[in-house]
DNA sequence: AAAAACGTTAAAAAATAATTTAATAAAATA
DNA sequence: TATTTTATTAAATTATTTTTTAACGTTTTT
């Protein structure tokens, strides 16, 4: 009966590897929305099943890359905080753990870019908004000039609008006031997805 | 006097197509955000100043660019629906004009990308908890496969839920219902931007 | 103190993406 | 119907990004 536990051992470790596999596939299918290279995407997937920390040689091998790429990735995984450097006892290589909370993830990420699209399209609007109105208080300027100039007051209302909306939406999600709007549900373990 | 008011002239024009320009450029800065190439995005930002459709030779001659180019690019923006061909009595170029309300991009857009997000990691991680379960069920796996799956199981829950939520942001911004919990401040005109 | 192990930077190579020119197709005018 | 105008596709070019190999500087081990 050796031989048939043995190959049910393998099919267990076949199912596993599939599922993770799987997994890891879909995440790295749509970390590009969150400014990532596929490799780097890839690399974030596969340290998200892993259970202890990588070291660079062990992504190496396991992406089949070299190590200054893993260097560089898992680099930039560290600047927007979804894998953290670790410190163990022993191994003089650096660690690396990734961060498996895809919320924290997500309100940074597009905090910070909601913020910077904000701010940076503010100013531009003041500036504009300032000459604009300059125009419509010259008594001479023509008709026609005013006319524009008007309506891209306007419009520039609008889009300020827009970007203060945009201001209060990545607060909301940085602070977490967000969830008592949208609650965070946690799903039992055995709830069947539903199509 | 002639001179002096052609002068004065100038110099509206001149504040005019300063603001004009401030603006495009910082919309052309931050439309990478979504998913749009720099040159792509200065066309958008081009088109949202001009107040009557434009004709591709418009824009090869604004941005300095091939027809075919622009015909690529303006086909681009009619894909993520900000801008929209027009037709009108006459002219036998095709007409397009950009759509102004951001909120309307910005719903869509993210709309369409987290719901895509959502559902692809639902569907590999529905297929992965099926294969874990089965490790889980079956008497003669390994046990430290068995904690394996059963960790993998613990995370896949955490990530669905966060998938879950993902679903629900979207709906909830594709119906506009968030606007509920964020409204839209419509500033006034005379309003000052506050540092 | 010399050798080995690590991680990083720099330069080169390979792969992708953007842009243009040339060719084609479709529609409109004469 | 032939010619012109317009938009698109295909092929070629150019530019950008990603990845690798090679070199470097530090730290650790022997």
């Amino acid at each position: 009966m050796e031989e048939e536990t043995d190959a049910k051992q393998e099919k267990a470790e076949e199912l596993l590897e599939q599922a993770e596999r799987a997994v890891i596939n879909s995440i790295a299918d749509t970390m590009d929305l969150y400014g990532v290279t596929p490799s780097i995407g890839r690399l974030y997937a596969t340290m998200y099943f892993k259970h202890s920390p990588m070291t660079l040689d062990d992504m190496k091998d396991d992406l089949g890359m070299s190590k200054p790429s893993m260097s560089t990735a898992v680099r930039k995984l560290q600047d927007i905080n979804i894998v953290k450097k670790v410190w163990k006892k022993g191994s003089r290589k650096d660690l690396f753990l990734a961060e498996k909370n895809f919320f924290q993830y997500f309100s940074q990420f597009f905090g910070d870019k909601w913020e910077r699209e904000a701010k940076l399209n503010l100013s531009a609007i003041h500036y504009a908004k300032e000459n604009l109105k300059q125009i419509l208080e010259d008594e001479e300027a023509e008709e026609e000039l005013k006319q524009r100039a008007e309506q891209d007051l306007r419009q520039l209302e609008e889009y300020r609008s827009y970007c203060h909306w945009l201001e209060r939406l990545a607060h909301s999600i940085e602070s977490g006031e967000i969830f008592e709007f949208l609650p965070i549900e946690k799903s039992h373990p055995n709830d069947n997805d539903h199509k």
